[in-house]
DNA sequence: CCGTCAAATGTAACCGGTTACATCGAGAGA
DNA sequence: TCTCTCGATGTAACCGGTTACATTTGACGG
């Protein structure tokens, strides 16, 4: 392998010299430089990263924790994510995590073996909670976001997001709306719930919580959500579902019955995945800026990294928007 | 910073024994070895990570580069990748290229430098191809193949699962069959192409190329590739995708214009992701065992990695399956 | 009681950069 | 001519592990 002192000898100078050369050339003379360069372009020398990261203590490379990397919105947040920081000259080391906090936790160490020098998480859950007291390693909570986190954030207000939704199926006419919800103890659809249980409270109704049934964020769940919704002696007249995955299942469970959407049961979604327009019919959804999501983080990440402390603990909201399409329409 | 000799003079013993009693705890005899457990614990030490890199010449990283992971099957690919990695001590660093070379060859620089052990890539493209000639590093090329590829690769036969799909529309009656096909210069592409035009001329016809048309594999180019053959004097009574985010994209267009899948137009698509038994019609569609692409390739890095040179050029082919649903039924 | 040997442990070189500090040399000012 | 200053370059310590080799210890056979 030809390392530093190679090239140094090869150009006839000191290692200090190569090392300067490379990392502040203007410290260097003109001349030194030029015979620099060519010895490391003959010997096609390529500084050992792990080398300079031992060293600089730095390795820039960030964690980042994402519970299901095969769902679409997580797939356009990441996507985000690895743009800002490829920008800025960090990777990313991607973990799926399933939701699984032994291996958050496996994947958190990364940080704290200076593997890393920050995690992003996209779920709510703390994988530095556990760790002995020492200084939290840089962390940056986003998409679904822990109520108390330790460090920034940046989510949706998921709650006027899905007050936003509701109302726009109640002035519709729709008084019996049916949920698909997410996993039961997830922030996210406690904050959409509330959201919901906003937009019917204003609207003078009681909400009827046998109308609300879990799902797991897959087109499967919302299959058999719908299932179960529409078994009931009075199924709603409308079905909002905390993600277009679920709202595809469930759609494709109420064409199965025979029924037609919106004409029979209006369906609302969250996320304005790239189906959302394709389907059919197109689905009414909130768009969240999943990107930039991602850009975000890696924003705040960097700020605590990089020591700009007044960031340490900034809490972003991102902007939403409700895209009426197809799916959703008068109750019947 | 805790380090190795802090924890040493914890324990009253020298710096080697702490490190055989976490790396090879069987050569310390118990009573030391529990002592220097003790020290590690109550420092909370954990080993500098960057450090082990750096002195063993093994980083346990793996690049990745993926054209577009918002794409719903390179999403799966590379949750297969992560598990297989994660369950065998990798971590991966991922790259969104957008088929950009310049990135992907700046990205397979990790592994140059050493920052990473060897590297995945998802398109038919040799990052390497322009390095100067040393030795090429550890390299593992899926899902989209090179022709000539200087390294393992693990693919689908395209060809023959394209003609598959062609064969079950010629054996509903289909005559006139579009293409709605990938970016040009792809082998991927080519080969469906090839499988498409063989099965036609096994049936004694003759390929009509101007019923092939380009799109990128997002739905939107989907939609504007159905709207050109829609716009044709005598349209195809069947329309075969090259994947199902475009046959989702070309369903919407075709419905848009008043038509029926399948009665009126059949369509098929290629990948079988989670959508494609919940879109409606649910797709015809050829299944792949895309987290199987993920595990294979990882298991042929690790050979290459580890020196088990027999794999040096192993070429798999992964199984496929026509998954015959709505979306197609008898020509008109 | 001594020599031999193996197991356990210690010492220190090493990996390949970075950088504090030392050194050198040329030009300016006295 | 001598000294001072400053820019350019060199020397070597250092980061925190790993590991080859050296040393110590204790058991055992003769």
């Amino acid at each position: 392998m030809t390392n530093i002192r190679k090239v140094a000898k090869l150009a006839g100078v000191s290692v200090a010299t190569v090392s300067r050369t490379l990392k502040t050339p203007d410290v260097v003379s003109p001349g030194t430089r030029d015979k620099v360069l060519a010895a490391v372009e003959q010997a096609d020398y390529r500084p050992n990263l792990t080398a300079v990261q031992f060293r600089s203590q730095r390795t820039r490379n960030l964690v980042v924790l994402v519970p299901i990397i095969a769902n679409t919105f997580f797939a356009r947040v990441i996507g985000g994510i690895q743009e800002a920081a490829q920008r800025r000259g960090y990777g990313i080391l991607l973990c799926n995590t399933l939701g699984d906090e032994r291996t958050e936790r496996a994947y958190a160490g990364l940080v704290s073996t200076r593997q890393a020098d920050g995690l992003i998480q996209l779920r709510a859950y703390d994988p530095f909670a556990t760790s002995s007291g020492k200084a939290r390693p840089p962390m940056v909570n986003a998409c679904e976001v822990l109520d108390e986190a330790p460090c920034p954030t940046v989510k949706l207000d998921n709650r006027a997001a899905a007050r936003a939704v509701t109302e726009h199926l109640l002035a519709l006419g729709h008084r019996r709306i049916g949920m698909i919800k997410g996993p039961r103890n997830s922030p996210l659809t406690r904050d959409r719930l509330l959201g919901f249980q906003d937009a019917l409270a204003a609207a003078g109704l009681v909400p009827d919580d046998s109308l609300w049934c879990p799902g797991d964020f897959t087109p499967p769940s919302g299959h058999r959500a719908a299932d179960e919704l529409l078994s009931r002696a009075d199924p709603p007249t409308a079905i909002f579902c905390e993600n277009d995955e679920m709202a595809m299942g469930a759609m494709r469970r109420i064409k199965e019955a025979g029924l037609r959407v919106p004409e029979d049961i209006s369906v609302a979604g969250f996320d304005d995945i790239a189906f959302a327009s394709f389907c059919d019919p197109s689905l009414t959804t909130i768009a969240q800026p999943a990107e930039d999501f991602g850009r975000e983080a890696v924003a705040l990440l960097l700020d605590i990294i990089d020591d700009r402390d007044d960031a340490a603990d900034a809490h972003r909201i991102m902007p939403f928007e409700l895209v009426i399409r197809e799916s959703t329409g008068p109750a019947a």
